[in-house]
DNA sequence: ACAATATTTAGATGATTAGCTAATCATCTA
DNA sequence: TAGATGATTAGCTAATCATCTAAATATTGT
């Protein structure tokens, strides 16, 4: 769980996450939406890779990500209920619900 | 809010957050649960103050720190939300509930 | 006033991190 | 087989971070 706070300690990443939210994105397409080079991007990805919150898959010659929703929800939910609040998954608000996140 | 994810992203500092879930503690005795020396300690709690998480208040010769549960309880939230996620305090097992953490 | 106690500040050090460019690897297509 | 494309690795720098010891500050009690 240490390394999945670390990973979600970088705004960059943190939107990465959230980019990833809408569906499954390839690397080149992400990192379009940062003002930082491919590789620093790699690297971010890396630390989300390490941390279970994406997994990626090679498609060709390009690497697709996708959000490992259930990691960021037990993350959270492990955190949230040390300190009395209680997380849910918001089924109307969901989105990027293809199942293939566990 | 990324000061406070910033500030999560240390094991340390989210026990003494924990700790202070059971009520405000002196910054010695908070420190005496950790294996770093007390200078470390109270750079840790800066970095809680900074982040707003804690309230340090000066009693005599000891300062007393007090988690904000209510700055927890929105960062979480503000984050998770953007994850269609639902936060709520549980009030059941809410601990420290003597409201002078806003 | 002095000594003891509680905490923070100052200053140094080693480790980690985010960023870059250049180079490499893998895959596709002409 | 070349060239082009997408992504990662290698190697570097500058900045941040967690930690330490020693010193300073503030407060209490004798």
């Amino acid at each position: 769980m240490n390394k999945v706070f670390k990973a979600l300690s970088d705004p960059t990443r943190r939107r990465v996450l959230q980019l990833l939210r809408a569906g499954p994105m390839a690397a080149g397409e992400l990192a379009d939406h940062f003002p930082v080079s491919k590789p620093t991007m790699s690297a971010h990805f890396g630390v989300l890779r390490d941390a279970g919150l994406v997994e990626a898959e090679k498609n060709g010659r390009t690497v697709i990500y996708r959000l490992k929703m259930s990691v960021l929800e037990e993350a959270l939910m492990g955190f949230a209920q040390a300190f009395g609040l209680h997380i849910e998954l918001d089924e109307a608000t969901a989105l990027a619900g293809d199942g293939k996140d566990t």
